[in-house]
DNA sequence: CCGATTTGACCAAT
DNA sequence: ATTGGTCAAATCGG
């Protein structure tokens, strides 16, 4: 699964600093040509979260990444322990800004240490994170971006004390490429702009990424039904001015503000944001049930064509959630991966060849 | 025809 | 017993 002797959570470590190296290369060239400080700033939280991760890997505990600057509002909140719990009265908001904590996955209290194999299809040793993601109702959704994982719904349920419904999803490739990872997609009650997408298992699949394809911005929830049938009768492909928008691939919550619609140089990241665990996922992933349905799903044709089929419902939102926040959720955190119980060497340091 | 979504039923956890 | 999560048949849509 890994290569050489490299334990994987040097691995993760030093994803999340390619990363973060990554994406200050295309910020450094974005800031060149584009005068859009949006794009630009969602890009600097990337790197700010990558870099934060690192520190979480090294068991850093510092308050890490203060506020940048003008901030584009970006707040994830760390799921709490229930999700539904956003019953009546206390919204789901624990802002537990993430200041000091980068996404913290919340290892969702791993009861028994199970085999890795179970980890990954049990759902409650799987890693899970909570991120909002705000929409502006008026513009109508802004950012639909897709961060290039493509979901497919499985699901969706009333929660006791919620107004609106949850929705469930899971990866597209589940049965193709054993990807468990999966998202609940929960619009707040209290606040109809603001989508909760909780996400549980990060990605194994190895195609999703790169593609760009910006999912055309339906309008506020409440009309999702209108633009569903809009939408299905004529064009699906309605792409007001701007709308790329970031490739925020990370889950945060994104301020209306920053959500605004300057276009965006649609870049396109490079293969470094692809899921860099497939590896060890084959490993620790079992063969999967075999799923009836959905075996015969060819996964490059949809990953890379941009098959995204965009149905408006309750789920656009959340797709296009979801591509904000799904894309770069650190990819190692989805095992049984206990901080704790790693100490990585200060002084570990990696050969410049390292990476490739 | 194929793949995605919908939706009620079923299952598991609490 | 209740509620959340998943399954899977039916249905939709390109």
């Amino acid at each position: 699964m890994e290569g050489g002797g490299w334990s994987w959570e040097q691995r993760a470590l030093v994803n999340e600093l390619i990363q973060g190296m990554e994406v200050a290369r295309q910020l450094s060239f974005h800031l060149k040509g584009t005068p859009s400080v949006e794009n630009a700033e969602s890009l600097v939280q990337r790197i700010l979260s990558s870099y934060e991760k690192a520190l979480l890997i090294l068991n850093w505990s510092g308050p890490v990444g203060q506020q940048p600057p003008q901030a584009a509002a970006v707040t994830a909140t760390v799921a709490a322990a229930a999700t539904g719990s956003g019953s009546g009265s206390g919204v789901p908001e624990s802002p537990l800004s993430m200041n000091g904590s980068p996404r913290s996955e919340d290892f969702d209290g791993i009861k028994d240490n199970q085999a890795p194999i179970d980890a990954c299809k049990k759902r409650k040793t799987m890693p899970r994170w909570t991120d909002q993601v705000r929409v502006n109702s008026e513009n109508g959704l802004e950012g639909p971006i897709d961060d290039g994982y493509s979901w497919r719904k499985y699901g969706q349920k009333d929660i006791l004390g919620a107004k609106y419904p949850r929705s469930y999803y899971r990866c597209t490739y589940r049965n193709t490429q054993n990807c468990w990872a999966i998202k609940q997609v929960q619009r707040s009650d209290e606040d109809p702009t603001i989508f909760e997408v909780t996400y549980r298992g990060t990605h194994s699949c190895s195609f999703g990424h790169q593609q760009t394809v910006v999912t055309p911005p339906p309008a506020s929830p409440e009309k999702q039904e209108q633009i569903k049938h809009n939408f299905s009768s004529s064009n699906q492909q309605q792409p007001p001015p701007g709308e790329a928008l970031l490739n925020l691939q990370k889950g945060l919550k994104v301020d209306t503000q920053d959500l605004a619609k300057r276009e965006t140089v649609p870049f396109t990241f490079p293969s470094t944001y692809e899921c860099q665990n497939s590896n060890f996922s084959q490993s620790f992933l079992s063969p999967a049930t075999p799923e009836p349905n959905y075996n015969h799903v060819s996964p490059f044709v949809n990953s890379f064509g941009g098959t995204h089929t965009f149905q408006h419902s309750d789920s656009d939102l959340a797709e296009i959630l979801s591509a904000q926040t799904s894309a770069t959720s650190s990819p190692m955190l989805d095992l049984d991966f206990h901080l704790e119980s790693f100490e990585l060497v200060p002084n570990f340091s990696y050969a410049p060849g390292f990476f490739s």
